[in-house]
This record gives C-alpha cells, sequence and structure tokens, in this order.
DNA sequence: CGTGTAAGGAATTCTGACACG
DNA sequence: CGTGTAAGGAATTCTGACACG
C-alpha cells in the first residue's frame, strides 16, 4: 500500500485540500461514498485517494447527481474490479492447466 | 508539487507512521531537522516526506549521531542540491549561446 | 544532549439537532 | 436532499518546565 492509501489525514487537512466544508465531507461519509478510518478517539482519518474521490463527488454533486447515484456507480465500478481479477484469476488456471497437458 | 510533499499530517499520524514519540519529533523541530508547517491555530502539519526524513534522522540518532551532525549533513546535501542546479543552469545557457553562434 | 512526563490552555473534531427547501 | 449553523463535550495538540543524565 502506497501513501496515498493510508488514512492519516484530518478532516482539516481534506477539507482544505478539497475546498469542501466539513459538514459536506461528513454527509458524503454518512451517505457511504467515502470510508475514512477512525483512531482511538474517533476523529476521522482519511487518505489521498479519499481526497481524490472526494473531488470527483463533488463535481458529481455540482452535476446535480445525488449521493445514492454517485454510490450506485462506485459499487458498479467496484464490481467491474473484482470481475477483472476473478478473469485474471481464472485464466491464471487455466494457463497452468494447459502447460500440464504439453 | 506531489502529494509527498503537502504539508497535511497531524503529528499523531506522523508518530504513529514513523513510530517516534511526539516528544522526539517536536525536539527534532526544535533542533531545525524537519520543518513542519502550522495551521492558523498552530498546530504542525507535516508531509510524508518529512516522515521519510524522521525515519532517517530516528536511525542516525540510533546510530549515535548528534543532531547538530545530522542537520550539518542535510546542510550539505542541500547545498549539492543547489550547485545541480546551478549546473544544469550554466549548461543551458552554454547550450543556448552555443546554438546561436552556428 | 535527548527524552519522558505532568500541567493548563487552546485548537480541532465529534455528534445530534434545528433550519431551509 | 444536501448543507449551514450553534451547542456542548471529547480528543488532539501546544508550550514551557522539571527531571535525569
Amino acid at each position: 500500500m502506497s501513501y496515498k492509501d493510508k488514512k492519516v489525514l484530518p478532516i482539516g487537512s481534506v477539507s482544505e485540500l478539497t475546498g469542501l466544508s466539513l459538514r459536506k465531507i461528513r454527509y458524503y461519509e454518512e451517505r457511504g461514498l467515502i470510508l475514512p478510518e477512525r483512531s482511538g478517539g474517533g476523529t476521522r482519518k482519511f487518505s489521498f485517494t479519499d481526497v481524490e474521490k472526494l473531488m470527483d463527488i463533488a463535481n458529481q454533486i455540482e452535476d446535480g447527481m445525488q449521493t445514492f447515484e454517485i454510490k450506485k456507480i462506485y459499487k458498479k465500478e467496484k464490481q467491474k474490479d473484482k470481475d477483472k481479477i476473478r478473469d485474471e484469476m481464472i485464466r491464471g488456471q487455466l494457463n497452468a492447466a494447459f502447460k500440464m497437458t504439453k
């Protein structure tokens, strides 16, 4: 895991980086669009990947998209990623089996 | 400037990432080994580059090196970087001048 | 010199709610 | 639905100091 995925940024830094209000950021989390981690005391910790995602979200909101739609899209993308990995694994298996027949 | 140089991490995250105590991190700043930025309210904001530097510093301290020596080394490296840039600029200038003679 | 710790205060963040629409 | 705001409290961070060595 690279720096980009480390959950280490406080919400204040995220707000500055994205230009979004604290309220908006918390709301997008509430709607399940982002999933920051929590410190022992309960403060949110974000990654730079979250920051990028938030900027995407902000654009989609500006375009009139609703949070549940945005979430649906993310779910689909996640599913695609999973499918991709599955396909690669299957290909790997087939490839290995094919080699054994030689 | 990439993500690595953004001054956005609170000291707590830096402490977790490096394994160093808050006290140590603040002390290394006091000795001029790192230069975090400050928020409006005065809280320190570090970059991932600072985190990497702190891990180097920790190793050098472990090796018995003193903070002022570490600082001296960093100063030298900085000077080297500057020299490098200067050389490149001079070469660029000469190159441009040379082309004009053709 | 480098680091731990207790102390008091200030900045940051948290949640739940009311408001508007 | 998405967002602002005031409210009270908790977590985080800050500084200066004393301690040890």
